[in-house]
DNA sequence: GTCGTTCTTGCGAGGCTATGCAATAACAAC
DNA sequence: GTTGTTATTGCATAGCCTCGCAAGAACGAC
């Protein structure tokens, strides 16, 4: 469903300090959060809550959709995760962020990419001198439709 | 929690042609569609798709969310409305939209205004120069900071 | 006014996400 | 290993939005 990204840099390797990270900030590590990092270790690119969810339940189907969404917002405080809202409005999570950028969505096949500060420049420079706006990138989110996708009517 | 977009043109007179737009194209003009337009006719600016249904409740409890919905869609088709997703991913409805534009959300303090497609001009000509990508400008979604909200941390 | 067609509605169910609460488990200290 | 503290989990519930389906209503024709 989600497309983009190139493999996160060191896979599992960046991975490696989450369980301290959480003890030092007097958080505990669970079975279920490891469970959730092994699949978010796995993971390249974007996934929504809900795709987070189902592949933790393929390995163990005892999982609890509450625990995981929490626990993504744990580990989105820690900054192993960032969110945004896709076209559709669901949660879109980009695992191990290695630089900020916007989100390009496709309105009709859910298609997404990524769209950094230099392809956005123009227009957040505009924003910052005309409006004195600053742009969170993390937080720009696109819709459109790509070239397979016909726009339907109108 | 959202700000901008000027008062509406006509207020009540912009609706005056619905009626007759939806026979046109063949659909029906029923006590509920009447109900949400009269609802409609006297906001000004964006309404989410929750308060859209409370506000009607409000006058005839009978109100079913799904036709609330759904009759929002049709009016979106026919141009009355144009809907986009607020930073918390909750369906966010311009009535009355004068023109298609984007939204620029403050995330400190919640205001919003309007974009115009000249000012993303530059960006929508490389995305779709680029990748063939058609830019909705109603589903473009541009987070940041306004001056007067600084950006907390990271 | 009656009838038939087709659009709409109501209703039920489901997907995605958030939250309160009590029971449980992780961790540190001993 | 036991115990106490407190973070976390499981569960139930709720909000927002979507969809299928069958019953019902709007509209045009006669
Ligand atoms: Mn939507
Ligand atoms: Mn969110
Ligand atoms: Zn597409
Ligand atoms: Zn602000």
């Amino acid at each position: 469903m989600s497309t983009s990204t190139p493999a996160s840099p060191g896979g599992k390797a960046a991975w490696a300090g989450a369980r301290e990270a959480l003890r030092e900030r007097g958080l505990r590590w669970t079975p279920q959060r490891r469970l959730i990092l092994d699949v978010l270790a796995e993971t390249s690119g974007h996934i929504t809550g809900a795709e987070l969810v189902e592949r933790c339940r393929a390995r163990d189907a005892a999982t609890i959709g509450s625990t995981v969404y929490r626990t993504l917002d744990v580990l989105e405080e820690l900054g192993y995760v960032r969110h945004s809202h896709g076209a559709d409005g669901r949660e879109e999570y980009h695992v191990l962020p290695l630089a900020e950028h916007a989100h390009i969505g496709c309105l009709g096949c859910g298609a997404a990419w990524d769209l950094t500060w230099e392809d956005a420049r123009e227009l957040v420079e505009r924003l910052e001198a005309r409006n004195g706006f600053r742009v969170a990138l993390g937080h720009v989110m696109i819709g459109g439709y790509c070239p397979g996708c016909e726009p339907a009517e109108r």
